[in-house]
DNA sequence: CTGAAAGCGCTTACAG
DNA sequence: CTGAAAGCGCTTACAG
């Protein structure tokens, strides 16, 4: 069937009449045609090549001719011929998880003015046998890859690298190294702390993620060096690893509830997490801020609209995003880039509500 | 350069010592020269072509070779070959909104069962003469379009469709009809208006979206008549139009506190919507839901963590997305699909903290 | 200044 | 049962 819609449109290279049967589309052979010139030559005019000489009323004949036809190159013509698919692929951790918006916006905005479209892939199936990377990577369908946010364990980025497809990650590292824009998260944390040291808390506790997400344990560490650093105590049970979600975050509170002593403060690793402990605490029949303050890690658009609002450290990931796109670029072009970039912006801390002295 | 890289490859063919440098991949010539048969065989065998008699043995050697070098067939070339791409292209209004999160996961993973890829682009794009559309659509890179939730006025997918691509609506239906899967709207208003009267609630007010957003149009729709039905006065100044946003329904309910007299439950189109109107109200200095009761629109993973946890009616988004996956292989396919298919399961309401009944 | 030709990696009638 | 050949729609040395 294809064969003859393609014989077909053959027969219409002719046509004049403005006529346009729906869905068919003209080619290069039919530019050039209805310029009366050869494939090559609309080739080159159509892409600036330098190289090319040719008559100005030619081109012009040429850009009329595309113009009236209404002509687009085919990408995949085009992508087979250059071996280039001008397609990027960007990995993320559970798309149900709202996160990771910014991050979309950011890579796909700055990918379509690069000139490039964007494949999104589930980072569930991105394993070296799952059904997205065969997709993506062994069947050659993208560039390159962006990797964003906390992914656990191995994923098929690795094997892509070793297949010397070119990989970004954002908003976490590689585990092999690589290439990837983050923010500076013991920065991050620091600002958090700072802050609720400053309207003069002592007892503070950090709910962060899973040990093996990279950025879980950077933030950790900052938190860990902070207290070190103001001389406050880091009590055992006050460091807790959580899920990065709501539940996750719930849970890890109610413990903290239930222990002997509790502190004044959280400081939460993710937004998902803050949330779920500003929950546990209103439940557990205490107030935010008047018994407790809660910082969370992420400004999500909903933040300020929370009961109370949530100071929380802000990432760029939209910018992030962008300039992950941005070396991805550079590294399918050829061309080195540093291997570890920390986003301009810094994180910046938004003072909301739910921070506030602790109770005298 | 793609040209040296292309014969470099060639000479690689007969190598048999199985290295392989970084960034080669085989072609379906390769596993043709391992197997010893032509490029035919090995594509018929691959691809299960029921019209091929081929000997068990060479069947098996083919077999044999696409493993041991590990082969994937091309996709760009293969699509260019068949004229399909294998892609669909998800269209959605503001990718930095995290509502869509449920779409988007819905939607990826049901078309990677199904064999497709999925390539995203912001609706800010898509319109006739966007960046967007002019990749996925003009440059032929995707198979059809689903379009998802509320964009405004008119879009490129109109332009698609008259381009005879396939296009599928989510959450949402095409201005000029076309084939959509949305849920009932007006039941799942109806579910809130009867939750809020079944518990006492003689005063509703509805916060609801911009006029020209079709799933806007109908819960406003839906509320007015669920009111007519239980015999409830619907008051002028209570039926608002707002941005999905929290903004948007934190303005709208500050304009409804406002009034001279005050509803006793709010029931808000969007999500978002009901967050922003939940913090109006408490920085109101007034209850939720002592004073007044709110009711959501799309269940979030957030909305039960919220304070108080949120009432809301909750829509099967990944379910529709992965319907509307389906239905757009089946036009991709060349079939007839119905125009309208209402979501199964049917819309719920999931009743939280944030209603009772009405102080007295 | 422009054209003829090869080739990207596949699939698919058509021969034999 | 298997192969030779054409062609999808482009780009790009190479001729002339």
């Amino acid at each position: 069937m294809s064969e003859e819609h393609a014989s077909t449109s053959r027969k219409t290279r002719g046509r004049t009449d403005g006529q346009v049967r729906p869905g068919w589309r003209p080619t290069l052979a039919d530019v050039a045609a209805a310029a009366g010139v050869t494939g090559s030559v609309v080739s080159r005019v159509l892409n600036d090549d330098p190289t090319l000489s040719a008559r100005p009323e030619t081109r012009e004949r040429v850009l009329q001719a595309a113009r009236k036809l209404g002509y687009s190159p085919n990408a995949l013509a085009r992508g087979l011929r250059q071996a280039r698919t001008m397609t990027m692929g960007v990995v993320l951790p559970n798309l149900a998880y709202a996160v990771n918006a910014e991050i979309i916006r950011g890579a796909e905005r700055r990918a379509l003015a690069e000139g490039f479209v964007v494949l999104i892939a589930d980072a569930a199936e991105f394993g070296p046998t799952g059904a997205a990377y065969q997709k993506l990577v062994l069947e050659r369908r993208v560039d390159g890859l962006i990797v964003a946010s906390a992914i656990r364990g191995e994923s098929g980025a690795d094997y892509a690298q070793s297949l010397s497809l070119p990989v970004v990650y954002v908003n976490r590292r590689g585990q092999a190294g690589g290439v990837s824009v983050s923010v500076d998260d013991e920065q991050g944390v620091a600002l958090a702390v700072d802050h609720l040291v400053e309207v003069g808390h002592v007892h503070l506790a950090q709910i962060g993620g899973p040990g093996d997400v990279d950025t879980a344990r950077r933030r950790r560490r900052g938190f860990e060096a902070r207290l070190r650093e103001h001389g406050l105590v880091r009590r055992g049970g006050w460091i807790l690893e959580a899920e990065m979600t709501e539940a996750g975050g719930f849970e890890a509170m109610q413990k903290l509830l239930g222990a002997r002593r509790r502190p004044t403060a959280i400081v939460a690793s993710s937004f998902a997490i803050a949330v779920g402990a500003m929950s546990a605490i209103v439940r557990a029949g205490l107030a935010i801020p008047g018994d407790m303050s809660v910082v969370g890690f992420h400004d999500a658009p909903i933040a300020e609209f929370l009961i109370p609002p949530l100071t929380t450290v802000r990432m760029p990931l939209a910018e992030m995003a962008e300039k992950a796109v941005i070396m991805l670029e550079r590294l399918i072009a050829g061309e080195r880039a540093d291997d570890i970039v920390v986003s301009t912006p810094k994180p910046q801390l938004i003072k909301r509500a739910s921070t506030a002295p602790p109770p005298s």
